[in-house]
DNA sequence: GCAGTGATCATA
DNA sequence: ATGATCACTGCC
């Protein structure tokens, strides 16, 4: 006893599908931008918490003079070269931890930073705030690994704004003009 | 404005 | 082994 039947009339019940390989096997960009508005879910000793994600910013490959995987094959970067949905995580500046999820096909070297989910206001805090670090690095975005990504979009209707991403002058102008950063429109990391 | 912080990578 | 760099944040 105890277990709910699933004969009658009751509802199906609709559970929002967790994001897998499907959704990030594809260009960083598409990515980057659909995952505006999605839940990052994270759960820790039994108590679960979705967050929508406001900003977010593509990494497309090893021709992209801004992402790590341009210098190429090294320890850091192996996870960026594996498959779409696998979490690559580091450390900034001695202190600030990035979430960033692989994208496209395996071999190609493009992720997703995501910058701002919830309440936490760029990648450094949101990491922090998560209590999010190297434990998850290389492992596959799912439930299993306590940190996930939803499809369980809330507002109906909402504008994407793109602008240029943050903090990697040292890629050059062509490529650092170019709007690789996404964000909900209206909140404060736009 | 700029200091803090330590892994990572190139150079040797 | 050493030094430069860094997909940032917080406090001046």
């Amino acid at each position: 006893m105890g277990e709910a039947r699933r004969t009658g009339k009751r509802p199906r019940q609709r559970l929002p599908p967790v994001l897998g390989p499907d959704f990030f096997g594809r260009n960083a960009d598409t990515v980057a931008r659909d995952l505006i508005g999605k839940a990052l879910v994270r759960e820790q000793a039994g108590t679960r918490t979705s967050y929508m994600i406001t900003e977010t910013e593509a990494y497309l490959g090893e021709h992209d003079l801004a992402s790590h995987s341009a210098r190429g094959r090294t320890q850091r970067t192996e996870v960026m070269f594996g498959p779409p949905g696998v979490l690559y995580i580091y450390l900034v500046y001695g202190m600030h931890w990035m979430i960033n999820v692989v994208t496209g096909a395996p071999e190609h070297a493009a992720a997703v930073l995501i910058r701002s989910a919830g309440p936490f206001t760029g990648p450094g805090r949101l990491a922090r705030g998560l209590q999010i670090s190297s434990a998850l690095n290389g492992v596959q975005a799912e439930p299993s690994a306590g940190l996930w990504f939803e499809d369980a979009s809330v507002a109906t209707t909402f504008r994407i704004q793109a602008g240029p991403r943050i903090g990697i002058d040292y890629a050059g102008p062509a490529w650092s003009r170019r709007k690789l950063r996404f964000s909900l429109k209206g909140c404060i990391s736009d």
